[in-house]
RNA sequence: GCCGACGUAGCUCAAUCGGCGGAGCAUCCGCCUUGUAAGCGGAGGGUUGUGGGUUCGAUUCCCACCGUCGGCUCCA
């Protein structure tokens, strides 16, 4: 998929062809059921969509009869003609359609567009017309349905969706189709959207038996397979040697905690909600904790601290519960309990600048060891109900400003984006497959140093408060786990493979001696195995090409006599025999410099 | 949480109109002893997600719940 700026998709024809294409869509619709009330209908990444409010739920026949219909209606010539018309007129012609008069309302009473966003030109009405179907709409739109090629347009799900996105009104049911430029194009975007699917790391955990979730014992929650488990100590090996080459220390903190830590943090009061319900120890209520921060406070407090001591990073893979509802559970990326690859960073107003370059730069190093080079950044600012001094806001962003800078990052600002008790910098990854997956957070926080009443003592003898960072780089290892797997399809980095050679004997004669090659590929730090079973070579080759073994190692008679294996890659490329030495220095070059094969 | 679809063996899927639940792969047991992606034969495996209801009879129809999937909302 290629990647186009934001800006430039709005400008360019393809935007034009599926805001069109959404226009027939609804016209389509509207034949269908004549009562039909339309809402809003936008070209969006790879598509476009509509909403509407119709009289039964869509199936997929409905779907297929109404793509038909609408390649007919493509393959007439329809010109989309632009009007301006006056508010009278707008409430005349959409006044049985009462999602498009409250759009109107709001274009008029309030300057907003048709999406609801801010417009800075003054409020005027227009409306598109191609043949009976007229829409509310500003436009861009092609000149005539001939602009758009009936072969590249497809119809893909129907979804529900809150009009306007609010969950307090209707549920309307959205339509969403794709439309390219050229058939081809509708074919590899079709390609693309089956690989993502091949990829889904819900299947591919399974399939390579990394882990499972078991909805009997509880929906949302990870079990970590032996094979899983072997990367994820791997991946949290590494993660350790990075902190303690990168100036953290390490905390480990309890996973329970009494109801007041929780008042106290604001959590009970603005992320309940979240939180599992408390349990009863001894009559007091404890919470599962659902961040870490306040423990991380609690080992600050414990002493008295001197500006001398600062800054200080704290480190802790911490594992936390969440309350997610039901409906947003999604594989390893969206679930109820996970581990943090959490960090506070505790400093004086001096070093805040440092710092945040610090954490920057480590993150980059971090994600860039797991083959991730595309990098976007995130800066959010101070929104409309901060707390905490504008002075220090200012301060912080900055320091985040010119850390992206000083990187050389892209990033946008989200103006006010940020969360009320500080501004952060989020880093999205490209993945393989071109999708956007944020990892890094690095996030100030005004608020909790206060209620906890956080100090240091400075040169001059007073108690000053220090600034706290947030900051988790792989975000929580369940997710990150999970985007590695879509990222490399399963076929890991030689370093992250819980399983990096497989000995495969030809007949059962050589088993001894790839059991012998198999001690000797340990000895030397390789996870190795050997393929025992009464299974034909032909057999164990595909079992490990399908459970992406990186190297294969076949072994016969010649190689028992040569004292050789014969290597054969996943990629299916065949090296032919070498020394069980020259194999491993082979492999120990690739797992060294963590190579992507 | 909301809208819709779905839930059959470990996995992928069958089962006419409501009439004794099957196949491939995987597993186990044999045989075969193999040269770069599936050798052959046999066996075992199910309260059809759970609980109700309708019916002489329910995988099939109805209701509730649980879960999964596609989205929406949410993600201080």
């Amino acid at each position: 998929m290629e990647n186009i700026n934001p800006e430039a998709y709005q400008e360019s024809k393809l935007y034009r062809i599926r805001h069109s294409t959404a226009h027939v869509m609804a016209a389509a619709v509207l034949e269908k059921f004549p009562e039909a009330k339309i809402a809003i209908g936008p070209p969006i990444e790879h598509g476009f969509y509509y909403d509407f409010d119709l009289p039964r739920p869509l199936t997929q026949e409905d779907l297929e009869e109404l793509e038909a219909r609408m390649k007919e209606m493509l393959k007439e010539t329809r010109e989309f003609d632009y009007e301006e018309i006056s508010p009278a007129e707008a409430q005349e012609l959409f006044a049985d359609q009462p999602y498009k008069l409250e759009l109107i309302r709001d274009i008029l009473e309030r300057g907003t567009d048709e999406y609801g966003e801010k417009s800075d030109s003054p409020p005027q009405l227009s409306i598109y017309k191609s043949g009976d179907f007229v829409d509310l709409c500003r436009g861009p739109h092609v000149e005539t349905t001939k602009e758009i090629n009936p072969k590249a347009v497809k119809l893909l799900n129907v979804a529900g969706a809150y009009w306007r996105g609010d969950s307090e009104r209707p549920m309307l049911q959205r339509i969403y189709g794709t439309a390219w430029r050229k058939p081809k194009e509708l074919r590899q975007y079709l390609a693309w959207l089956e690989e993502v699917k091949q990829r889904d790391h819900r299947r591919l955990i399974r399939e390579l038996d990394l882990l499972s979730f078991h909805e009997d014992a509880g929906p949302g929650l990870a079990y970590w397979h032996p094979r899983g488990a072997l990367m994820r100590k791997t991946i949290e090996d590494f993660w350790r040697d990075q902190h303690l080459e990168g100036g953290y220390d390490f905390a480990y903190t309890p996973h329970i905690g009494k109801a007041w830590l929780w008042e106290k943090s604001g959590h009970l009061a603005y992320y309940k909600d979240s939180m599992y319900a408390p349990m009863d120890v001894d009559g007091q209520d404890y919470y599962i904790k659902p961040m870490n921060c306040p423990f991380h406070i609690m080992i600050y407090n414990s002493q008295l601290r001197s500006y001398r001591e600062l800054p200080l990073r704290w480190a802790e893979l911490g594992t936390v519960y969440r309350y997610e509802k039901s409906g947003v559970l999604h594989g390893l990326m969206r679930v109820r309990g996970f581990t943090q690859d959490d960090a506070h960073i505790i400093c004086t107003p001096e070093q805040i600048e440092a710092e945040v370059l610090r954490v920057l730069r480590f993150s980059l190093a971090m994600l860039r060891a797991f083959g991730f080079e595309d990098f976007q950044a995130y800066l959010s600012t101070r929104p409309g109900d901060a707390i905490g001094e504008p002075a220090r806001w200012d301060q912080a962003q900055e320091s985040l400003r010119r850390a992206i800078d000083a990187e050389g990052l892209d990033y946008q600002v989200d103006v006010g984006g940020g969360a009320f008790y500080g501004p952060k910098i989020d880093l999205h990854i490209k993945d393989a497959l071109g999708r956007s997956w944020q990892l890094t957070t690095i996030q100030f926080d005004f608020n909790l140093p206060e209620r906890f009443d956080m100090t240091y003592v400075g040169e001059d003898g007073a108690e000053h408060r220090p600034y706290v960072v947030h900051r988790a780089l792989l975000g929580s290892i369940e997710r990150f786990f999970g985007i590695l797997v879509e990222h490399y399809a399963g076929a890991f980095p030689i370093w992250l493979c819980p399983e990096q050679a497989r000995l495969i004997p030809i007949a059962d004669r050589h088993i001894e001696y790839a059991k012998a090659v198999e001690e000797q590929l340990q000895q030397a730090g390789l996870r190795a195995q050997t393929d025992a079973s009464s299974s034909r070579m032909g057999a164990k080759i595909r079992e490990a090409q399908l459970m992406k073994v990186p190297y294969m190692l076949i072994v016969g008679d010649r190689e028992a006599e040569d004292e050789t294996v014969s290597v054969r890659l996943r990629s299916e490329e065949n090296l032919g025999a070498m020394t069980v030495e020259d194999f491993i220095v082979r492999a120990q070059e690739a797992i060294q410099t963590r190579a992507v094969q």
